[in-house]
DNA sequence: AGTATAATCCAAAACGTTTTGGATGTCAAG
DNA sequence: CTTGACATCCAAAACGTTTTGGATTATACT
């Protein structure tokens, strides 16, 4: 029932060669019967097949995305922001988005296996890489062109953009320590994201310069939700020497920190510090307001996507290693404002 | 390079006639060729062409889904939430999910028109419905498949979910009105979204329930985001009669509520009582804990996809219209615990 | 012996597009 | 009148799969 080029061809008694190059805009076809046949595909509603497109171009115009969800109740506001600026710079390139949900993993690493070899798309993003990260592994056997938004400890090189989460936690941490506080606790995520095992490098190093030894027992693992951030929250400052100041390595979790703090009769930015990262919208109107190290989460999709079509077009990139610097976003939460 | 049925034949010795009726399962093929054929596809690493299958069945095996998305900084959980779910639910049927995101209008129609004329899609997940929808208008006048999540106020018959959003603003309401509150702020979507003027009936049929004026100057729009919500309450808590009770008609725009209440010195739950409706985890670790609405984020995702499933599958839904009731959930926002 | 039945296989067409490698006709220059 | 250049067109192949409609051979039954 979908128009085709051959109802086309008919209709206006040329061949499907004539009526294909007529449409792509080649030269050698005279400019009245290009304007016949692009009147008449008009009229007809023409619209090409995609499929059929992709098997003869052998591309897919498709990038590939696998978004890491944990557990089945999934709500992270970071995840959509940078839902948000994948998607919008794959519109610009009237690029298709595949989109998979999986938890780390078996099936994980099957949806990539799926996407590869089965050539559902042409290439594809890669985000919160992990140590020895398989993913990567496997995408780099394969040579399937991918750009992956975080570094890697894996020996070996391929594209990424990342943010110099050391620098960031180390600014804040220092930032913190200006302030008078010595026992600083910390929430890490599992330290096989390359991310939180980067931002606790930068929490030690700010310790380090400043002669503070680190005391173990103030760093917790959490699992970057608000509730875990709230139950780590808890049992930090529920200790018989609590920290004056706790650090989340993500946003979510610190606003389960303030949670924790009030739930114990203590007051944010008074009583105890409090402080993240990211910078998502609800960190500024928490309460109190959320000190934080700013990511521009709706940028890098939006660069990460953008590299992965220079790759895909270019078949390499100019520039493919990139680090961008987070800025410390001092607000009430730590109690200087 | 990548192995397909024409090197298995050959290899075999078969035609690629067998290879492929070998590795469908039909009974045509000796049992010991089609041993030998799947060893030999397995060892080769075999995997069809997603593509070419495409072309030949004239089935895509994917749902699309357009996400509304609103400025340029989107980021809300309660799309993670329900990308979670339909994502899920998607890999459970083997099937691929083709991702969007437009703000509503010009551009967000193209990208229905793109993956419907082009035949992207076997069918499309239509969220956030709209009165006069003219998404649900496309879709059903070029008669292809397609679920919402909410309903319509076209006169026309179609698939769809939804949540009783006017009983469940109502209960809420009421207890509010159980509490003591008599003025009742009330901070709603742009009505042109279905839910926004569902639930702003709900809060009507209370306050008329319980023969209380409507007082319009105690109900504001807002954008559904916390920023909106915040300022929103700046406005309605700031007036020199101000509401000793504010709904916001999502929980995000409520944790802006409280977040202003705050900021003019108010204790949430003592000197004014704040709700939401969603139940996003947040809601739940708000301080104070958010008095809301839970709709079950994840499992309508689940539940959507699955119905389109159904609907290509089968042609037709033996349930077409589902309304899920909603639950009142009661916390310490609104000060009655 | 001939004939129906079953088991096993496959050539070819089809899906809708893009691209290759000419074919045909026209016109100007020699 | 021939030649070459140019403008315009198109048949056929190709992408990799699934399916149609038999073909072939072996087996079982009169």
């Amino acid at each position: 029932m979908p128009v085709t080029l051959k109802d086309i061809a008919e209709r206006v008694g040329y061949s499907i060669t004539t009526v294909s190059r007529a449409l792509a805009g080649y030269d050698d076809v005279a400019e009245s019967t290009r304007q016949l046949i692009l009147r008449t595909a008009q009229e007809m509603g023409y619209r090409p097949d995609a499929t059929a497109r992709r098997l003869r171009t052998r591309r897919t115009d498709t990038i590939g995305f696998v978004i890491p969800t944990h557990g089945p109740r999934f709500s992270d506001p970071f995840f959509s922001e940078l839902l948000a600026g994948i998607g919008n710079e794959a519109a610009r390139w009237e690029l298709d988005l595949l989109v998979s949900t999986r938890a780390p993993g078996e099936e994980e690493i099957k949806a990539y296996e799926r996407m590869v070899t089965e050539r559902r798309v042409d290439g594809l993003l890669v985000v919160r890489t992990r140590r020895q990260d398989p993913r990567i592994a496997y995408l780099l056997e394969k040579g399937f062109p991918f750009v992956a938004f975080g570094r890697s400890d894996l020996e070996v090189d391929f594209p990424y953009l990342d943010v110099d989460g050391r620098q960031g936690m180390r600014e804040l941490t220092e930032h913190l320590i200006s302030l008078g506080h010595r026992r600083i606790g910390y929430i890490s995520a599992p330290l096989d994201l390359m991310f939180a095992s980067h931002r606790l490098e930068g929490y030690k190093d700010a310790l380090e310069a400043h002669g503070i030894v680190l005391d173990e027992r103030l760093v917790l693992i959490g699992q970057l939700t608000e509730q875990s951030g709230y139950e780590a929250g808890r049992v930090l400052l529920g200790r018989r020497e609590p920290p004056t100041a706790v650090i989340a390595c993500n946003d979510l979790m610190a606003l389960g920190v303030i949670s924790a703090a009030q739930s114990l009769g203590l007051q944010v930015g008074r009583d105890v510090a409090v402080a993240g990262f990211d910078d998502i919208p609800l960190a500024a109107h928490a309460q109190p307001p959320l000190t934080t190290v700013r990511q521009p989460i709706y940028e890098i999709g939006r660069r990460i996507c953008r590299m992965l079509v220079e790759l895909l077009r270019e078949g390499s990139l100019r520039e493919p290693h990139v680090i961008l610097r987070p800025r410390l976003v001092v607000r009430e939460s730590c109690g200087s404002i």
